[in-house]
DNA sequence: CAGGTATGCTAAAACGTTTTAGTCTGTCAA
DNA sequence: TTGACAGACTAAAACGTTTTAGCATACCTG
C-alpha cells in the first residue's frame, strides 16, 4: 500500500500542490488562500490521515528538525538520564533527537559524525573525546550549531555546557581534610578527557592548598575499557596495601566497583574510611552506610544545552560561543 | 560551504552522474564500467571526502537503513542496556537506530510511530503499550517489519521476543515457599501491560499450586507515574501493617523504592524477610545483604531481536511471525 | 478610465540521488 | 557486407516536497 502524497491530496481537493503545501505549512493566510479552500483541504488531510514525507521535505529545505546527540555510552546512567531530559525538552519544541554512543572510540565517533552529517541533522550535541577535533571543526566551518557538554575540547571554539568539575573535586577533598583525613586516595580513569583531568586537578590543588603532599601512589588510574573484575582487583590492591582514610572516585561506575572491592576485603565505609563518588547513583542512597556523592544538576545541564541549541538554530547569524559552567552539589550522607 | 554532490564528482571526473552512482553503489562491474574510470572516480571521491546525501538516497530508494526503536524510558537501565546492545549489533550490520521513549503515554507513542513512518525507517522494534494496536497494525499492513519485545500485544500478529515472565515469577515464589515462607507479598504496578500481568499470574499460580491462599491485601499496585516518595510511603504502609515474610518486586525501580522504604522503617532483609527483584540492578549486588534478582538475558534478547529484524529486512516475502520466549535466571544472593 | 493593488491561485524548478532505457563504437560471425 | 552483440557510458525520469515567479480577476483611487 503506497502512502499518500501531497499530490493525492491536491487531486482530491481539486487544487494545486502548491496550495496544499501552503496550507500544510501554515502559510495559507499569508499567501491569501481563501477560507473555504483551507477548510476543504484540511478536512481531506484529516480524513485521509496524510502525513508529509519528511525525507522529501528535508531534501528540499535542507533541514531535518533532528538534533544529533553523541555520547559516550547510553547505558551509563548519567548519559541516559541526560539523554532522556534532552529528548523530552527537544520534543516539546518540535525537534527529535537521534543518539548514538561512541564508546570512547575515535573511529566510531568520526563515523557517527559523518552519518549525522549525511542525514543533515540540524545541530549537534556532543560529549566529545580527544581525536575528533578536526571533524567537529569541519561541522562548525559548515555552519552547523555544535554544543559540547560534559567535557570541553580546548582547541575548539564553540559553546560548552558542563559542571564545575574542578571545584566539585576540590570541595570533596577539602571536606575530607576538614574531617581530619590525611591519606586521601583518588581512583580515576586513564581516558584523556577534560572533565577527568579537571577532577584530578581539583584533587591535587586541594591537597596542596592544605599543605598535604601529593602522593602518586594514592592515585589509581583505571584503564577505560577493562573488565570490571580487573578494576576491582586493582582497587582492592590499593586499599589493602596503602594507608588510606578517604577516597574520591572520579565516576560513579568506578565507585561501584570500589564498593564491591571494599565488600570483598570486608573493609567498612565509616568514620575511619570516607568515600565520595562523582555522579550520584541509586546504589549510593541504598548502600549501608549511605555513600556521599557529587551530584551534577542534570535538569539544568539539559535545559541549558537545549536553550543554547535552539537560540543558535533560530538565529540567522552565528552567535558567539558561550561557556556555561554549572556548579555541582556535594551530597553528604550518613 | 555547500557540501559536495554527486554532480560535483561527476564533473571533476568528467563522466556522467550515472557512472559515479554505479561506482558508489558497487554496480560498476555489472554495468561494465572500465577499470580506469572506476579508479579515477574512486580516487576523486576519496580525496574530496564526498559522502552521498542519505536523504536524497532515501527519497529515491524508499529506505533509510534506519531502524526505529520505541521503548518506555531510556533512563531505565533495562531499556538503556538493551538499546545499547541493539544499537551495537545493528551498527555492525550497517543499520542505525533511532530511539525514543514513550513514557507509557499513548499519544506520545502514536506520535513516535508517525514520526518514524514519515522518516521511512526500514523496521520497527517496539516495546509496546496497550492502545497502539491499530497503529502497529497499520505498520504491518504497509509491509513494515515490526518486532515487539519485552511485552506482547495479544491482538497483533507479529514477531515477539521476551523473557519468560510467568515462569520467572513462578519460580521466585516457589523459591520463597521452599524456604518456608507463607506470607508473600507482591509489589507491582498498575500499567496494564502483558509482561506485568504475566508476572502477576506467575505469583498467583505458584501460591495456588502450593495450597496457599491468594490474599489481595498482600498485592500492592503502584501507580505508574507517581512520585517516588508516594511509592515509598505506600510500600512502608504495606510492610508495617501486614504480616509479610517475603516480597517479590515486579520491576527493579520498585525494588529500589522498596529497599528505601525498608531502610526508613528499619526493617532488615534477611532470614525472616526475603526479597527478590525482577530485573537486576547494580544496587542489588552492593546492598547489605545482597538482594536476589531475576536476570533477563539482555544479550540474548538483543541478539534475537536483531536476527529477526534482519531476516525480515532481507527476505522479499513476508516471513511468518515468530515468538521467542527466553528463560530468565534467578540469581539468589546471600 | 488608466494604473495600481489586493486576492486567490498555480506552473515549474529545485533539492541529490537511483535507475531505466537508451546511444554509440567496435568486433566478429555468417 | 551485414547485423548481432558486447562493452562503455549517459540522458532523463522519478522520488515528494517547498518556493519563486507569475497569471488572472476584481476592486479602488485619483
Amino acid at each position: 500500500m503506497k502512502s499518500l502524497s501531497i499530490k493525492d491530496i491536491a487531486v482530491k481537493a481539486n487544487v494545486s500542490i502548491t496550495t496544499v503545501s501552503f496550507i500544510i505549512n501554515g502559510k495559507a493566510k499569508e499567501k491569501s488562500i481563501s477560507e473555504a479552500v483551507i477548510e476543504k483541504v484540511k478536512k481531506i488531510i484529516e480524513e485521509s490521515g496524510y502525513k508529509p514525507n519528511q525525507i522529501a521535505r528535508s531534501l528540499r529545505t535542507g533541514n531535518s528538525n533532528i538534533i544529533g546527540l553523541i555520547i559516550e555510552d547510553i547505558s551509563n546512567s548519567f548519559f541516559s538520564r541526560i539523554a532522556r531530559l534532552i529528548e523530552d525538552k527537544a520534543y516539546k519544541r518540535g525537534y527529535k533527537i537521534i543518539y548514538s554512543s561512541t564508546e570512547n572510540n575515535i573511529d566510531k565517533a568520526k563515523e557517527l559524525i559523518n552519518m549525522f552529517k549525511s542525514r543533515k541533522v540540524d545541530a549537534y550535541i556532543i560529549s566529545p573525546i580527544k581525536g575528533i577535533e578536526e571533524d567537529i571543526q569541519m561541522l562548525l566551518d559548515d555552519g552547523n550549531p555544535v554544543i559540547l557538554f560534559d567535557r570541553n575540547l580546548p582547541d575548539i571554539n564553540t559553546s560548552y555546557v558542563g559542571a564545575d568539575h574542578f571545584n566539585a573535586s576540590y570541595q570533596s577533598i577539602q571536606n575530607f581534610i576538614d574531617q581530619g583525613k590525611k591519606n586521601i586516595a583518588l581512583v580515576t580513569t586513564d581516558i584523556n578527557v577534560e572533565q577527568i583531568i579537571e577532577r584530578y586537578d581539583g584533587y591535587k590543588k586541594a591537597l596542596e592548598d592544605n599543605g598535604i603532599k601529593y602522593d602518586d601512589n594514592l592515585v589509581l588510574k583505571i584503564h577505560f575499557n577493562q573488565d570490571e573484575s580487573d578494576t576491582i582487583a586493582q582497587i582492592k590492591e590499593l586499599f589493602e596495601n596503602k594507608k588510606i582514610d578517604a577516597v574520591l572516585f572520579v565516576t560513579n561506575y568506578l565507585a561501584i566497583s570500589g564498593l564491591k572491592a571494599l565488600k570483598q576485603i570486608d573493609k567498612k565505609v565509616g568514620d575511619d574510611f570516607a568515600v565520595i563518588a562523582y555522579d550520584d547513583h541509586e546504589a549510593f542512597e541504598l548502600h549501608t552506610p549511605r555513600i556521599s556523592a557529587i551530584q551534577q544538576p542534570l535538569e539544568e545541564i539539559a535545559e541549558t544545552i537545549i536553550k543554547l541549541i535552539l537560540s543558535r538554530l533560530s538565529s540567522k547569524g552565528k552567535l558567539p560561543a558561550e561557556e556555561v559552567i554549572i556548579p555541582t552539589r556535594l551530597v553528604l550522607r550518613d
